[in-house]
DNA sequence: AAGCATGCGCTACAAATGTAGCACGCTACA
DNA sequence: TGTAGCGTGCTACATTTGTAGCGCATGCTT
């Protein structure tokens, strides 16, 4: 679970979730302070031995990526703010969201709507 | 922010917000893990002088809640997930709730249609 | 009143985290 | 071919976290 992580190493998997696979500048780029790479690295050693980041060689580099797909991560941080905000109720959570209008445009809601009609059709 | 925090007082944050304002004893009843309860009056105290928890005399003794408004701290987890798993897309991240199917009944699916409907009205 | 159980805060300490410095190897290019 | 620059890993160290133990109140029970 990514909340069992100190704030540093949870800061930078989220940062490998919200940038895609990066390498340690990248990572520096998008860190909120100024980090030395060695500080940085070393972040990532221990993700990865905790096995929540895996690396790969390419042309520029190391690149860094989590290690746990990212659909399970999504339904994982999800399932965690319902439950703890939301008292278990995904509804009330979706409310929520509905309620930030202002990152909702009208398409969107045309969207949803559609897919709660197929919610609605999964069952019997 | 919650992310800030270490893996325990995040932990112990989060039962605040689950279980609304508890004693040590009943804290150390929702923690998975055993654990003293002068740790857990430590971990209380630090996060208190963070200013997350507040604490407040009652016949059973002390009850700790969570100092940020449940509203204020529902959002901002949301926004966390939405930005990180979800491309700052609230849609999505609603479409991924709707996905967790077996969570929401027919009624539930009612009430997010009529929420659609009125975050409509509420354009232009 | 003596004894026991609770709940409390303090202090101490082990373990984990957060960070920087150093030395190495591989470019590249003057 | 020397030397400047990057990216790397190692190691060391300060700080923060995570936890338990101790001693002090308070309140109950007999």
């Amino acid at each position: 679970m990514l909340s069992s992580l100190p704030p540093r190493e949870r800061e930078i998997v989220d940062i490998l979730y919200e940038r895609g696979a990066s390498t340690v500048t990248e990572i520096g780029e998008a860190l909120a302070d100024e980090l030395s790479g060695s500080a940085i690295r070393a972040m990532l050693k221990r993700l990865e031995t905790k096995g929540f980041v895996a690396r790969e060689q390419s042309d520029r580099g190391f690149v860094y990526a989590p290690s746990v797909s990212d659909k399970t991560a999504r339904k994982s941080a999800l399932s965690q703010v319902v439950r703890v905000f939301f008292n278990g109720s995904a509804t009330s959570a979706a409310a929520a969201l509905l309620g930030m209008q202002d990152e909702m445009s009208n398409s969107e809601l045309d969207e949803l709507e559609q897919m709660i009609a197929k919610a609605r059709e999964g069952r019997a």
